[in-house]
This record gives structure tokens, sequence and C-alpha cells, in this order.
DNA sequence: GCCGTTTTCGGCCCGACTGTTTTCAGTCG
């Protein structure tokens, strides 16, 4: 059955290509709309009576999705997408290449294929024309070098999938003993160069009957050897299988889980921590191996920087160790479930409070919510408070940060939020020293409780704006304002490599999903596990506080 | 193309930014 997703990247892509096209752009418009409503819409256009559908998207747009719905598919964008080039419609894929440009390239210079632009680009004459210039020209070749260099690595969640499905298609083999993800994966790297399984034989098995139990697999023999599968997985991302005999799979999982700086370490007998690891007998388990040639257990996604790890009595957080969250978004603002579905689904997740954080006023792309509307959220939580408690919804908002570091509400609404997240959202193209001045201006703004996604990175599409996240710890330490790790694996920011820095300086940490439906409650999993990398205890974490010790704190900061 | 009507056609989200201009168009969130 056809998810609202998909449909909505159907009227969605119809709207650029009739654009594209010279097709008056109210009328493309109209399916954006109906696109963006479906985006937020959480009930699925498939199971809706045919007058909500109507009520939804309109009667036309109702009827296309009634017709598509029944299809399986939208024969107007097949038919569009046919009377348009290839190479046109990658063109479109560039960042700040609007319809407006490629139609340009397409009708007016003739450019159809994608490698001509490219070789335009690299001779220096795509500038040339008019309305393209040098700038345009650099940034098309930056986005160039980018995608080639992100080409096969993997989202942490699309890495995870990844590699559950390998290990369900390979236990069931009956001479596969075991079989367990290693490499970056399974040190929680927020970027997966390449998903690497290691299965553990119990019986000599021909390559082929391992690699028929994994069709997404493609092999690449040039690439392969004796017991080392290369290839990609789903024909993008970057995969390996490793085999070995049963007997020697602890060693073989420490050795191919790395990283190579651990590997070289000093081992506590003497030698390097790869020859301790070799070293032992066989049937000595992983947990054994490790703990023998570290001195203690090291945690695989603490390989990296051994040296944020808890010291004797510690432990990293855990998902179980969260109390409450923080940042989620409703349909108040652009959000696919209710203020009440979202809260029920986090209490029945087993969590005692759930701060909602929709949009401010000035994210007018994101629906953000006005005095007025506030004041009708408010009031839906009181009446949903009474009929939850003691599960409690507190009132919070996702405050963009202005570009003078101002917060987007005056101070009288500031006031009567339980707790604010401040996030930039726009202008994202700072220096450091402005992006810099404008977070610790936000961070010093006494209603301020947690900065949101520090440096507003998209993993494997946007780079962060740059910011001296030194002053930005030290400021948000002693302003009593927590950082937040946010879960959604696109963007895992707080960078990991900063959480050891941050909670040395006294600053507590948050671990928040940024859920904009029920489903994103799951990517916490993604949070803790970066949270764990950066060598995060429950103690540093905001959100492991117990509601009553959460609301002293709160209570405690009160401007 | 859809919507909401002062019911039959005018208005549709909008501000910031950027690069290419020479006063603004295109893109983005």
């Amino acid at each position: 059955m056809l998810t609202n997703a998909e449909l909505a990247s159907w009227f969605e892509k119809i709207a650029e290509l009739k654009e594209l096209a010279g097709e008056n752009a109210f009328a493309a418009n109209a399916y954006r709309r109906a696109g963006q409503v479906l985006e937020r819409t959480a009930q699925p256009v498939a199971e809706m009576e045919p007058a909500l559908r109507e009520q939804t998207l309109g009667k036309g747009m109702a009827a296309k999705a009634t017709y598509w719905l029944a299809l399986g598919s939208a024969p107007e964008l097949e038919e569009l997408e046919a009377t348009i080039p290839e190479g046109v419609l990658r063109m479109l894929e560039v960042p700040g290449f609007g319809v407006k440009k490629v139609g340009t390239l397409w009708r007016e210079h003739k450019i159809e294929d994608f490698e001509e632009l490219v070789a335009r680009a690299e001779a220096g004459t795509l500038a040339q024309l008019p309305g393209f210039g040098k700038g345009t020209q650099e940034a098309f070749l930056k986005h160039l070098a980018t995608v080639r260099e992100q080409e096969g690595k993997w989202w942490l969640h699309k890495a995870t999938a990844a590699a559950d499905e390998a290990i369900d298609a390979l236990l069931p083999l009956p001479s596969v003993a075991d079989a367990v993800v290693v490499g970056q994966l399974a040190r929680s790297c927020e970027v997966v160069e390449e998903v690497a399984v290691l299965a553990g034989l119990s019986a000599d098995t021909p390559s082929h009957t391992l690699l028929e139990a994994m069709p997404l697999f493609s092999l690449d023999r040039s690439r392969s050897g004796p017991g080392i599968y290369k290839g990609t997985w789903g024909g993008r991302g970057h995969f390996a299988l490793y085999t070995c005999p049963a007997a020697q799979m602890a060693q073989e999982q420490v050795l191919l889980t790395g990283p190579a700086t651990f590997l070289a370490r000093a081992a506590k007998g003497g030698g390097t921590i790869a020859a301790a690891i070799r070293k032992g007998e066989a049937g000595i388990g992983e947990f054994e191996r490790v703990t023998a040639a570290w001195g203690t257990y090291l945690e695989p996604e603490l390989r990296d920087t051994p040296e944020a790890a808890p010291a004797d009595g510690g432990r990293l957080v855990e998902l179980a160790d969260i109390k409450g969250i923080l940042h989620c978004h409703s349909n108040y603002s652009d959000g696919q479930n209710s203020l009440q579905e979202m809260a029920a689904h986090c209490q029945a997740l087993g969590y005692a409070y759930f701060g909602i954080a929709d949009h401010s006023q000035t994210a007018s792309y994101a629906n953000g919510l006005s005095e007025e509307r506030l004041l009708r959220q408010w009031e839906e939580i009181d009446r949903l408070n009474e009929q939850m408690a003691p599960f409690k919804i507190l009132k919070g908002i996702e405050s963009d940060i202005l570009p003078d570091g101002s917060l987007d509400y005056p101070d009288r609404i500031l006031a009567q939020f339980d707790y604010v997240v401040a996030s930039v959202h726009a202008g994202l193209r700072m220096s450091a020293d402005k992006a810099t001045e404008r977070l610790l201006r936000a961070i010093q703004n006494p209603y301020t409780t947690i900065l949101g996604h520090a440096t507003g990175r998209l993993l494997l599409k946007r780079e962060g704006y740059p910011l001296d996240m030194e002053a930005i710890i030290e400021t948000a330490a002693r302003h009593k304002v927590s950082i937040e790790i946010n879960a959604n694996p696109h963007r895992l920011d707080l960078d990991w490599r900063f959480v050891y820095q941050a909670t040395q300086a006294g600053v507590l940490l948050s671990i928040n999903p940024d859920a904009h439906k029920l489903a994103g409650f799951d990517d916490m999993r993604y949070g803790v596990a970066v949270a764990r990398k950066g060598g995060l205890q429950p103690a540093a974490c905001l959100n492991t506080l117990h509601l009553p010790d959460f609301m002293a704190w709160l209570a405690g900061r009160r401007p």
C-alpha cells in the first residue's frame, strides 16, 4: 500500500517538473501544496473515507491520489518524466540548481547531458553562460566533489538496517555458527563508509551459498578474495562480508572492528593490542580478549577515543536510562501526528515526561506557532495533563535563533514556557565568528534551556556552520544551558567528538529524537549510540533525570 | 489548479540570502 510519503513525493515531483516544463507556477504549486499537506498528515490517505480525502487534498488532487492508489503508480508523473531528458532531471538534484536555471540550460543552451554540464564546469565555460557566473560554477564543482567523496557511504540507521538484514539472512544457514557486525558500524560511527559483517563458519561453505542468501548484495570480484567478499548493498552502499572458522570468530571480531589506531596501541602485557588479541587461545571470547589486552573491557564505540571511557565505577548511558523526551514536533507545526498521539506514544514507550517543542513563529515554512496558536496548544496540554497524569507533557518550544542571536518571542511569552530549545534554522552560511557570536548570545539568553542541533549539519548532505565549540561549551556551562545530542541519524549533532569535552566542562547533554512522527522516537537509539561513543555517562545526561528532579532543575534556573 | 467567496475570478507563504547584476531573479528552508 502506498504511504503518504510516497504520494507526497510524487505530487512534489510533478510540481517541480511542471514548472520546469514552463507551466503556470501557481498550477504547479497546487501539486506542491498537496504534497506538503500529505507530509504533515499522519492518517494514511489510502485508508481515508473519500470525503475526508477531499477535505484534506482538495477535490482535484484527491481524485488523482485515489487514481494513483488504485493503480500503484502515477502515470502523470511518468509521462512528464518521459518528456524530459535524464540528464536534465539529474541537474535538478544539484543544490542551487532550480527549475529556472535548469530550464535555461536545457531549452536555451541545449545542454541535456549531465556529463556535458560537468565538462563545461571543469573547462570553466559554464560561468560564461548568461545567468551563470563563477560562483555558481564553483559551487557546482564543489558539489560534484562532495558527491564523489560520499558515494557508497551510509547513515547510521540505513547501515544498521542493512546489517540486520544481512545477519538475519546468514544465521539460518546450517554452516553459519554466528554472524556479527564489525567495523565502523560496530563502533557506532555517525557515518559508516562500509557496512561489515563477520560470519563464523562451522563447516566449509561454498561462497555462492552465502551470497545467494543476500540478494541485495552484489559482489565486486576485483575487491574480493578468500573469506572476504566486498561489493555494494542494494546497488549503492559499500558492504563487506568476512568469513572465518567459528573458533576464530572472537579474535577476528576485534581485529575487524578496529580501528587501526586502537589495534596499534600498547597492550597491557606488552606489544600491540592486535598482537595480544591474536595471542589468546581458541575458545576465549571477545570480552575476555579485549579485557586481557586492554586491562578492562572497552566497548567497541569507545575504541576510537579510549580516553573518553568512564573511570572505574562509571558506565556509559543506555537507552533505558532516559526518563523523558524534550524535543519533538506535532501537527501544530510541521509534525505528522497530533500532540495527543505523540504524547500517548511517548508514554507507551515507557517515558515519564514529554516535552513538546514545536517550531516558533518565524519558521513559517515549518508552520511555526503564532502567539495565538501557542495559547491553544497550552490549553490542550493542560487538558491532556489532567487525563494522563502522572505522565506529564511539558510546554516547550523550539525557538529559532534569529540572525542576531535573539529568540523568537517576546520575554512575556518566553517566560511562560516550561523550557526553551533554541536552534538555528535559517541563515546557515555564516563565518565561524558570526555563528559563534550568534549562538553565544542565544545561550546567554536567560530563557534558553537547551541548545538544539548545535552546528546545523546534515550528514552526507550539508556541513554545519563553523563554530568555536570551545567557547560554546564554556558559555553553556556557565549559563547552565544543556547542549542537545540530536538523535536524528541525519544530524547526530552535537558531534560525539565534543561530548567528552562538554561533560568535562560540566555541561549537561540531552539526547532528543526531534521526532516529527511516532516512528521518530525510534531514533533515540542512534542518539544514545553516539553519546556512548563520546563517553557520556547517565549523570551527565539531562533527560536521565526523573520527572521531579527535572522539574526541580528547571525551577532552579528560572530567570 | 484550488480556494473562497462581497459566487465566478483574483490570489495563492515569505523572508533571507546569494550570485549576478547594476536593481533583482532564483533558490532555499
